[in-house]
DNA sequence: TGCTTTCGCTACGAGTCGTAGCGTAATGGC
DNA sequence: GCCATTACGCTACGACTCGTAGCGAAAGCA
């Protein structure tokens, strides 16, 4: 995740479990005090580790909470359900389970949200978190388009903006709905939500 | 705003241009610190007040920026151009405008987050800001029915979970491009996405 | 002129931050 | 087995912010 060294061979490593520690204790620590109250310290009793050993590792609470709620979304499959439809409601569902936990709700959005002043935070997110999950966009196009469910793409520069498209549209108002009306972002809701990405408002309205 | 003594007649009145001048410094601070720099004490030089000032009105720091961010949200107008589609443009790019600003897209994700884990200031949120603006889905889904454009509804409960749903793909896709893949909703990326909103993935693919 | 509430100012204890310094532990190279 | 190197645990520290208390002065209203 973090190599500073790609080719340090001497010296005493990294304990691996204490990374595995720390991402866990950050995690537990997000859901018992929040974003705002959650400090390093705490963190490094909850993990067994000293507090300095954080310092070493991550530069701050930002990133450090980063690569914790990054782990949650690893987790996200495509499920092969037999249509695009069916593929979106199943993996939009399993993206509103992540956002219902404590942990990816309050530390999602206040990264994001010290994301708008940190450039390099910015990447980071960008990397671990929202590049890493594109690929089930692409996935799941590229499977209705063998099924004829979408028409082909062979411009790629099309085909990218529509995914980045598709994207913001489904992360963004599974996250709105959760985190900002707070409201559960349930089958109903998703089936919904799938109808009117497919079909378009006039349609689904019938 | 916040009248704790509705009826308070006696005594020195709160100054009005006071309040003015602490949601103004807010914003000022928010552009120039972030949400995590900004300090109450340092709205309150910026504002010409004492620091006690703020804490007499506000019970702390995201009660303030949830009332110096609703502020911005309230120059939005539903342009009338003549069909569902120009409407919906018009709206989203005076949203993505509003966004676009420092004030707004550092201060709006924080108290968003911190909201995760505070009831109160959620339901702050959601009537200073979300059902404030929500209007604007009413007025601009009502205009298109009596166009034509969209089947009327008379189920009430169904009416309003289409607007909800829509506020939410709506504000919800914008916030996702604009704060998290971090690039401009520009004219080209809101056709784009009423596009998909009006008539679905497949038919705007063509 | 009194009564009431707000305002500006100062001071304070409590808590957090990120770092420095030091001795110890765990590797790989020789 | 010994040494160089890096990671670790621990303590202590100055700097900073927080939110509140206490006071006298100011600005309204009767």
């Amino acid at each position: 995740m973090q190599r500073r060294h790609p080719a340090s061979r001497t010296g005493r490593p990294r304990s691996a479990a204490a990374d595995t520690a720390i991402l866990a204790a950050t995690r537990q620590a997000l859901v018992d005090l929040g974003w705002s109250k959650l400090t390093l310290s705490d963190v490094a009793v909850r993990a067994g580790v000293a507090k300095t050993t954080l310092y070493r590792r991550w530069a701050g609470k930002n990133e450090l909470v980063v690569d914790a709620v990054a782990e949650l979304f690893d987790e996200l499959t495509l499920p092969d359900r037999g249509s695009l439809a069916a593929d979106i409601e199943g993996v939009v569902l399993q993206f509103a389970a992540i956002l219902a936990r404590p942990e990816a709700r309050s530390g999602l959005m206040a990264v994001v949200a010290e994301a708008t002043r940190d450039e390099a935070l910015r990447e980071r997110i960008r990397a671990s978190i929202v590049d890493r999950q594109k690929r089930l966009v692409i996935a799941g196009r590229a499977r209705a388009q063998e099924r004829g469910e979408l028409p082909p793409e062979s411009d790629t520069e099309r085909s990218a903006r529509a995914v980045d498209l598709i994207f913001d549209m489904v992360a963004g108002s599974v996250v709105h709905r959760t985190l900002v009306s707070n409201q559960p972002a349930d089958a109903e809701w998703v089936h919904g939500l799938t109808r009117v990405l497919l079909s378009g408002l006039a349609a689904s309205a019938r």
